[in-house]
DNA sequence: ATCGGAAGAT
DNA sequence: ATCTTCCGAT
């Protein structure tokens, strides 16, 4: 037996949030296209939106006890700009958002120094952005963290002990799970572009993609790579090694992306299930369709990056790509280096999306109708599968349907 | 503050 | 499956 709420009352507690807001629902979150948190719904394919409720105040009239809240018990502070059905949205992706997005900077923020550490420096804030979100007004930093805390057994998250409120994403796992085929590439020939003007070098990044993320995916994609060229799984790479589950039980699973888009045709970067990923496979899925303000990558929202980041084995991490001597547009990429030697070592299909939009197209499919689905089964990881010879089809057709245009490249 | 079990909700 | 809710333990 459980002990009813002693603020809420009883009736409320019955209902949870569901009485406290407009009926959920397809019509309930109207897409905003327009509103899209360019790194995130990039990264995590998912729709833009907006959320159609108000959020309540920190300090401000409670939803009476037993009755629905009104639309005034809500009001004032604007929740992030969604990317994510309300009722699907996953709590690791909405800390993501606001730590995004820099009018949250106050609420949670990337820790300096630490790659991949947050800390929610307001969590009654956090907690109500949460439960606003989610339709439960009575979200609080305790239910909150346990539902954080859940994760730690999946290994998205873990604690930074000793710091209050601190913790840290394991964006490697993240990636892996969501883009286990997401390639990164590199000019044919990086070390030409070395000298190379600025607007020359391609790009596929989103502006205010968190750095982090950034580095997670090129890492994660590297020592993807790595593992399917054979060699062996790099140290320094604890979260990539470290697949503990093992089979069946643990497999963790970031969840599903929202219903419409899990399939969506401009989603399609994983394998399907029966179709493991393997280098035949890295074709350039690329990306859905861009959005408009992909830009270089810099800004404030950028977290830090410890200078002494630096891929494993990188022991001259300027050796190879632009360097010091490079266009100093851009903020040094430690990853950038290996990954240009790696486009090498691992095979001239590896290629490095750098840092500048300018002049890259890309056209993404138009319609697709097969279905796909990301499966983090199929990710990089220590037991992750070599290709199957024999199967039917090696790559992915839907691939194909992406194309990029270089700057460089020839017509 | 933090953790994790247990049970319920969707 | 992913939380939400509650709670005892540390």
């Amino acid at each position: 037996m459980r002990k009813p709420p002693e603020e809420a009352g009883p009736a409320l507690s019955a209902v949870g949030g569901a009485s406290c807001w407009p009926p959920r629902g397809p019509a309930s979150f109207p897409l905003r296209p327009s509103s899209v948190p360019a790194s995130l719904s990039f990264i995590l394919c998912l729709p833009p939106q907006q959320c159609p409720f108000p959020a309540r105040p920190s300090r401000g009239p409670r939803c009476p006890p037993g009755r629905p809240c009104t639309a005034a018990a809500w009001p004032r502070v604007p929740p992030p700009a969604q990317a994510a059905t309300g009722s699907q949205i996953q709590l690791w992706h909405f800390i993501l958002e606001l730590l995004q997005k820099e009018e949250f900077r106050h609420v949670i923020a990337w820790q300096q120094g630490e790659y991949g550490e947050f800390v929610i420096k307001d969590p009654d804030e956090v907690a109500r952005l949460w439960g606003h979100r989610k339709c439960k007004p009575q979200m609080n930093y305790d239910k909150l963290s346990r539902a954080l805390r859940y994760y730690y057994n999946k290994r998205i998250l873990h604690k930074t002990k000793g710091k209050r409120f601190t913790y840290k994403f394991n964006f490697s796992r993240l990636i892996v799970i969501n883009y286990p085929l997401w390639e990164v590439r590199a000019p044919p020939a990086p070390h030409l572009l070395r000298g190379a003007p600025a607007p020359f070098w391609p790009a596929l990044l989103p502006m205010g993609m968190p750095s982090e993320l950034l580095h997670s995916l090129l890492l994660a994609q590297w020592a993807m790579v790595e593992h399917l060229a054979g060699q062996q799984t790099p140290r320094g790479l604890p979260e990539a090694a470290e697949d503990k589950m093992g089979s069946g039980s643990g497999a963790p699973r970031l969840g599903s992306l929202p219903a419409p888009f899990q399939p969506g045709p401009c989603c399609l970067l994983g394998s399907p299930q029966d179709e493991p990923p393997g280098l035949a496979s890295f074709t350039p899925p690329l990306l859905p369709s861009l959005p408009a303000s992909w830009t270089h990558l810099s800004g404030p929202l950028l977290p830090h990056v410890p200078p002494e980041w630096q891929f494993p084995g990188t022991s001259k991490p300027d050796t190879l790509l632009p360097g010091p001597g490079g266009p100093p547009v851009t903020r040094p990429f430690p990853g950038l280096p290996l990954l240009a030697g790696l486009g090498q070592g691992a095979g001239e299909r590896l290629r490095l999306f750098s840092l500048r939009p300018q002049g890259l197209k890309v056209k993404a499919c138009p319609m697709i109708g097969a279905q796909g689905r990301l499966d983090p089964r199929e990710g990089f990881s220590s037991e992750i599968h070599r290709p199957k010879t024999g199967d039917k089809s090696p790559v992915s057709p839907q691939l194909g349907n992406f194309k990029a245009v270089w700057p460089l490249d020839p017509p």
